[in-house]
DNA sequence: TTGCCATATATAGACGAACGATATATACCT
DNA sequence: AGGTATATATCGTTCGTCTATATATGGCAA
């Protein structure tokens, strides 16, 4: 395959930055309540996301700030990162259309 | 996590049983079509997909035919593989549009 | 004042799933 | 004779997530 999809705890992380900058255990929060509890990421997970997503170009360093004399580095997405999650959430779209339509056939016909 | 996140692959092979019980290689064809050229299983990740799915008890071997003295062993989906797709559909469906909410908040109010 | 929990980042090792490559075999077409 | 399509199968690699562990601070409760 040309592009490999996207895994989900990758996807969320960028859909919790498509909201606005956000650092790393901030998009923990985040990404629980975008999923309503159910996608938990874990801290392994997370920073090694972070760190390919930023090689990758979909994320940058928005700033770094010092809260409590403990470091919050802040990402924000990057213009392709926005357009990978824009095409991801089509993809997530489609499939699950295509699936729901042949699980029920009549919903298509709607 | 409770339940592992469905591969793109799997879901693609159980929406493709969805339509109706279907054979290894006719699955790469369904497969194709469904998501409009962009999925194109291997043979390595069918078979090896066909057996854990059905270790899994998501899927069932339907019947085997032989067709120009070629084997066609054909999969259905189980009960519990149709309750499995319908809750990944609905996973996708919700991150799509968690994505695409965020991606432009104008669309949630609609 | 000690211990636990939440906050916050980081890395190592294990594991599962998809990938590419390769194998075997038949039928059809040129 | 050789290439393409059909059809199933296995091997080794790669990639991303997981668990576990590490470090450090601040707040709260026993």
């Amino acid at each position: 395959m040309t592009i490999r999809p996207m895994q989900e705890a990758t996807f969320m992380i960028l859909t919790a930055l498509a909201g606005g900058a956000q650092h790393g255990y901030g998009i923990v929060g985040e990404v629980t309540d975008i999923s309503g509890g159910r996608v938990r990421l874990r801290a392994g997970t997370l920073y090694t996301a972070l760190d390919r997503l930023k090689s990758d170009g979909l994320i940058d360093v928005d700033r770094e700030e010092i809260v409590d004399n403990r470091l919050r580095r802040y990402y924000r997405l990057t213009p392709e990162g926005g357009r990978r999650l824009a095409a991801e959430a089509a993809r997530l779209q489609a499939n699950a259309r295509a699936a729901m339509k042949r699980l029920d056939p009549g919903l298509g016909v709607i």
